[in-house]
RNA sequence: GGUCGCGUGGCCGAGCGGUUAGGCAGAGGUCUGCAAAACCUUGUACACCAGUUCGAAUCUGGUCGCGACCUCCA
């Protein structure tokens, strides 16, 4: 299909403009990844489900993208000074190693459990330590890192001096960072500024993770892998940056000292940052306990909520508002997002039973336009929340088409194929969402329901009320919700 | 303390200068053997106070409240 124009919230510009990629046609993303230390938390989960979408959107406009997002798994320090992953292989008693496996691996069944796609390139840090080496010494050459026992800083104030730029992304002065804080284990006293940050970290004997370096054996800055590894896959300067808004600074900020230091050249053109998954009005943080684990939210089995709520729904919930706001999870926000995901995934399935009349072309614009500003609003900074009220626009014609309180001969065979078409694209290509409820892929449990609903047509047919009753009654035990329509009846799960 | 953002009807959540967001809940109705579902109708909403404007939830200033970042976090 032709390319539409896009626009995007640039969070360095801070205000929306009109995408325009380096290459006609194709575009690069990168976002930073998890820190592979332990489970993924739903905070994550909102931010990568963003992405997610952003990266369908992306491909259902027609751009070939390289949709790149790394694993952390070295340099990433707690305040402490002790390396993450060290950390919690220590805890765990496993090789470090051992430890990004593990939670790489249920890091990527949450993701698949949420229904999102696999970026094009997942790299670690550790797979680059070389290229990371060589990035310092760029930076050094460039006259904007120096050396001190082993380790290697970024100079800020040197490079503040040349480029004007340091700030610009986290809207932060360079002369308000001092920071206050001891912080001796971090070898804050080797800075020549407090602003200035590691690139290269001398390890202690102790450490487990290092590697040699021309500077000492050691490891590098968490900073340092996301320019290296999107130079290496997306080129010196790309189209799309993304993360957390948590990592605008200092993480993205100094990934930007870091690229223009080392290759005199920004790093990307546009950048994206979600916003914050709230608990209780608070900051959802694994750091000081204020969560909810995605396991717990699917069983319930948390004093935050009175019941499991599906992935699909927790999705849905999570798109129907925008990525760059704050969402609140509540546990009655929930429970009206799960009720209106069934309603939608349940349009779908009606729509596939409804078979195109006579033509007629009253409702068309309607459909068409509701349809069409589908697309509008997700070209709009990726609202999906708008997107989805225009959806809901639709379930109403197709649940009027199946009534009867709309003739189907109202639409043309032109916008019925449309809607028949585009419609689950919308919801399944674009959105990421999938219908969990739908017991469309058993084959023999249709058979069943096929049956066990006839036999109930049939007491129906005789009046026999009782017969009807204990049918229905019975499978509601079962979960499974019977719905009489003017065409039979159909069923669902509760 | 510094920087930034937010405060929308019962709940969640869009919009951001004039026109119905949407979902859920509530009320009334249609349909139905009953129920559910579905559809139709229905809401004094925009923290407070000033100001700009023909017109403000939307712009400006102030007040109050909340949050995020500044220190590991998506």
């Amino acid at each position: 299909m032709k390319i539409k124009d896009l626009y995007l919230q640039n969070s360095l510009s801070k205000s929306k403009e009109k995408f325009e990629p380096i290459s006609e046609g194709y575009i690069g993303m990168y976002v930073c990844g998890p820190t592979v230390y332990s489970d993924v938390h739903l905070g994550n989960v909102r931010t990568f489900t963003s992405f997610d979408v952003i990266y369908r959107t992306l491909l259902f406009l027609g751009y070939k993208v390289r949709y790149v997002r790394n694993i952390t798994d070295v340099g990433h320090l707690l305040d402490d000074g002790e390396d993450r992953i060290s950390r919690g292989a220590r805890l765990d008693q496993l090789e470090p190693m051992e430890v990004v496996q593990k939670y790489t691996n249920s890091f990527h069944k949450m993701m698949d459990i949420f229904n999102t796609k696999k970026p094009s390139i997942e790299p670690r840090a550790t797979q680059h330590i070389l290229e990371q080496i060589e990035m310092v010494q760029q930076i050094l050459d460039n006259g904007y890192g120096y050396v001190v026992d082993g380790s290697v800083y970024f100079d800020t104030l040197k490079f503040q001096e040349d480029k004007k730029i340091y700030g610009d992304l986290s809207g932060r002065k360079i002369e308000d960072l001092f920071s206050e804080t001891r912080d001796d284990l971090k070898k804050q006293d080797q800075k020549r500024h407090p602003s200035d940050f590691a690139i290269w970290m001398k390890a202690d004997p102790e450490h487990l993770m290092k590697w040699n370096s021309p500077w000492s054996e050691g490891f590098p800055g968490w900073h340092l892998e996301c320019s290296v590894m999107s130079t290496k896959y997306l080129g010196e300067t790309f189209d799309i940056h993304g993360g957390g808004n948590d990592l605008k600074f200092p993480h993205h900020e100094n990934e930007i000292a870091q690229n223009v230091g080392a290759c005199n050249c920004k790093p990307c053109n546009y950048w994206l940052h979600t916003n914050m998954l709230l608990m209780n009005g608070k900051k959802m943080s694994k750091s000081d306990g204020n969560t909810i684990s995605p396991d717990e939210l699917f069983t319930g089995d948390s004093p935050h909520v009175s019941k499991g709520y599906s992935p699909m729904a927790v999705k849905f919930f999570m798109l129907q508002s925008h990525y760059s706001s704050t969402l609140d999870l509540t546990d009655d926000a929930l429970a009206a997002s799960e009720k209106g995901y069934k309603r939608l995934m349940e349009s779908l399935k009606t729509l596939e039973g409804l078979n195109h009349k006579s033509s007629g072309n009253d409702l068309d614009n309607e459909v068409n336009s509701s349809l069409d500003e589908f697309i509008a609003h997700m070209c709009d900074d990726f609202n999906t929340p708008r997107a989805i009220a225009s959806l809901f626009e639709v379930v109403t014609k197709i649940n009027s088409f199946k009534e009867g309180h709309l003739d189907l001969s109202q639409i043309s065979a032109e916008t019925f194929n449309r809607l028949k078409e585009d419609y689950p694209k919308y919801i399944d290509d674009v959105l990421g969402l999938k219908n969990e409820n739908d017991g469309g892929n058993n084959d023999a449990l249709n058979g069943i329901m096929e049956l066990v609903l006839d036999l109930r047509q049939e007491a129906r047919a005789n009046k026999d009320w009782g017969t009807a009753d204990k049918i229905r009654d019975g499978l509601a035990k079962s979960k499974i919700v019977v719905k009489d329509g003017k065409d039979g009846s159909n069923w669902q799960f509760s």
